[in-house]
DNA sequence: TCTTAAATATGATTTTTATCATATTTTAAT
DNA sequence: ATTAAAATATGATAAAAATCATATTTAAGA
């Protein structure tokens, strides 16, 4: 469903939400070390992150990353999309370019409402909304 | 969600559901031409699941493959096992080992029903019924 | 303005996945 | 028996994804 590498800017990005504000920003190091990815490796996801504005940073001497309001109030989806590009979420499950509502591949009606649901979960739900989840103890963020 | 492994072998086993018998074997060749795949790629494929008895297949003169009764009445998901693993359809979104229930991970609740919904449907529905959609033009299959 | 601590840019390496190639074994027909 | 046509076994190559490394730029404090 998701690359690795989705995977690991989604934990990165909620762990920004949890933990770093405009006054406290967070470095590489703490987040590669809180969510156990190789350091180099998010560095690198970080980077393309920000530079699509999805996450906010400053570089130089007490730098760092951190998530705005604007981060916090959007979803993942555009984490997802810069990391992964469009096709990952929206192709059919067997990569007919053809498939649709008229023209159904034979696992089209099986998938395509539980896929839309899940689409439309990960649209609604904000990042902040996300890490609520986490500071009520509805949700957990181990390793 | 599924490899392109997986995604070419269900193919070529939905495209023997349709077009192979024990009396009518169907040779790599026509498969490989018939759903757009290397020949040599699908080939080894192929030979996994026939070695896992999940698709029938003699080998010499006359020889080919062909889905026999018991192949028939299986679901899809032996397949993604055989190539993909269990891990990929089974683990978390966020891979975290030890979301769960009770210590979901901030997708889980998003996520848990739609993807079940998925798994149930993929394992309740045969390769037999799947074909029979699509001979009676339900579902479809280009290219 | 110099130094230090941070992100950024760039690219090299490794691992995994996808793809290709070919020699061997088996089966049926002659 | 011999031959031709098929799958099978094995492994080589190519492409993509994941991982690692390092030089450059920027910002703040002394």
């Amino acid at each position: 469903m998701l690359s690795n590498s989705s995977k690991y800017a989604i934990k990165a990005v909620l762990f920004l939400a949890l933990n770093s504000s405009e006054e406290n920003k967070v470095m590489v190091k703490d987040i590669a070390g809180s969510i156990n990815v190789p350091q180099a490796y998010i560095a690198k996801l970080l980077q393309e992150l920000a530079k699509e504005n999805i996450i906010s940073s400053t570089r130089g001497y007490k730098g760092g990353f951190y998530l705005d309001e604007a981060n916090l109030n959007s979803s993942l989806i555009p984490i997802i999309y810069v990391i992964d590009g469009d096709k990952r979420l929206n192709s059919c499950m067997l990569s007919l370019e053809k498939c649709n509502e008229e023209k159904p591949c034979p696992l089209h009606k099986i998938l395509y409402r539980s896929r839309n649901n899940i689409l439309t979960s990960l649209k609604s739900k904000t990042i902040k909304e996300l890490s609520a989840d986490v500071e009520f103890g509805n949700s957990f963020l181990p390793l």
